[in-house]
DNA sequence: ACGTAAGCGATTGTTGAACAATCCGACAAG
DNA sequence: CTTGTCGGATTGTTCAACAATCGCTTACGT
């Protein structure tokens, strides 16, 4: 447990902004790409070497990922990649479900230019699911439906959303068969998109309930 | 001499308290209970001295409470507690009502003593009105909505609610008249949980959702 | 042998200081 | 009166030392 870790520090990388927040963005990086599985455990001392910078500004740069519920904190006993049960996904799509279906079923007028950011991002995912880059199917998962849930014009529930969406993320990996989870959902986005085009709030809050329950 | 307690064990209570949290919660009772207004400044150097805690310290508990959406962060200006705006208001009843509506229509089955609390809740609002104390009024409102959510049994959505709850009661003291604001619901939730208790959910949600209007 | 408790190394929590960057009010020049 | 600049005060960032705690090992008693 207490080896270097596999991936090289890039100190160029780290010349730009304020430190806590370049160490943040690296490991970021590294989470969301799957590099450091759900459960890992961050020491500080390992990473303080890894990374040239003092532990306080490791421990900042770990404040930030808590709360953007990336890292996990235990007293006295370090920071974890957050790591998901079953339990938790079901009660993330529980939540997405009553806001986004709420969303929906609420809206009264889209922008046009909304709705055509929309479309970007279901190409973007039916492009990347032919080029069977799954990883970025989810991102043009998630930022369809930030967006979505952002026609609503509130602030409050754009965040709640996009900090579910980033918890969501987190189980990617733990998913052995990643075409089977996102598959369905090109299509089934595609589908939602056409009816809320057509101003059938109602049917896509039905059809977005429906697939939330999986 | 310690047999059984009356907590149930809870691992956010079981885990200890940082000496951050614990300058968060000393923070935060003097926020919810009015002696610090929104708008004022907290100086790191004067809460250096009066708390008896290093800058570091004082500067993370700054950081869990302005993340509780209690305090606001202005870059190399300080905190500040949060004064909210007309539009967050209105937000902020805009996402409960999306939220706590969602709840109580998808209400299946409601344990007898979550109901049995919910009514000391509403006893105890009626006492506080009769005293005119709408400061405690204010609480057992809170309480009785942050548990009338917990009858989902969904842990996200008690954590989102919490929050905005936390948020609504930043708004109360910018009140001139608490009796006005807080006097209608007391009535209201005793409808309300009439209504629970005799499983007309959807008539619940209606009703809740009528007052989360205002 | 088994469960228990003290001891120890490793790791995190906290502190105080030092220095840089920035804001704000005062003051002077045009 | 407006504009520009100076200087004190406050925050932003980093560091290293010290205290507290955890997990594991070891020794002890029954």
């Amino acid at each position: 447990m207490s080896e270097d870790f596999p991936w090289t520090p890039d100190a160029r990388l780290l010349d730009r902004a304020s430190t806590a927040q370049r160490v943040a963005e690296v490991l970021r990086e590294r989470i969301t790409a799957g590099d450091l599985a759900p459960g890992t455990r961050l020491a500080e001392e390992q990473l303080n070497a890894a990374l040239g910078v003092s532990r306080n500004t490791l421990r900042e740069a770990f404040r930030l990922l808590t709360h953007e519920g990336l890292l996990e904190h235990q007293l006295h006993r370090g920071v974890f990649v957050r790591a998901l049960s079953e339990d938790d996904l079901v009660d993330l799509y529980r939540l997405r479900r009553i806001i986004e279906c709420s969303v929906v079923a609420g809206l009264n007028v889209v922008p046009k230019e909304a709705l055509a950011a929309l479309e970007q991002h279901v190409r973007d995912a039916q492009a990347a699911a032919e080029k069977d880059d799954w990883g970025a199917v989810g991102t043009a998962n998630m930022r369809f439906h930030a967006d979505l849930v952002g026609l609503a014009g509130s602030p409050r529930t754009d965040q709640v959303v996009a900090h579910l969406l980033a918890e969501v993320r987190l189980a990617f990996h733990a998913v052995d068969s990643p075409q089977r989870l996102h598959q369905p959902y090109v299509a089934r986005n595609k589908k939602l998109l056409r009816l809320v085009a057509r101003k059938k709030y109602d049917e896509a809050a039905a059809e977005l309930g429906d697939y939330l329950d999986a």
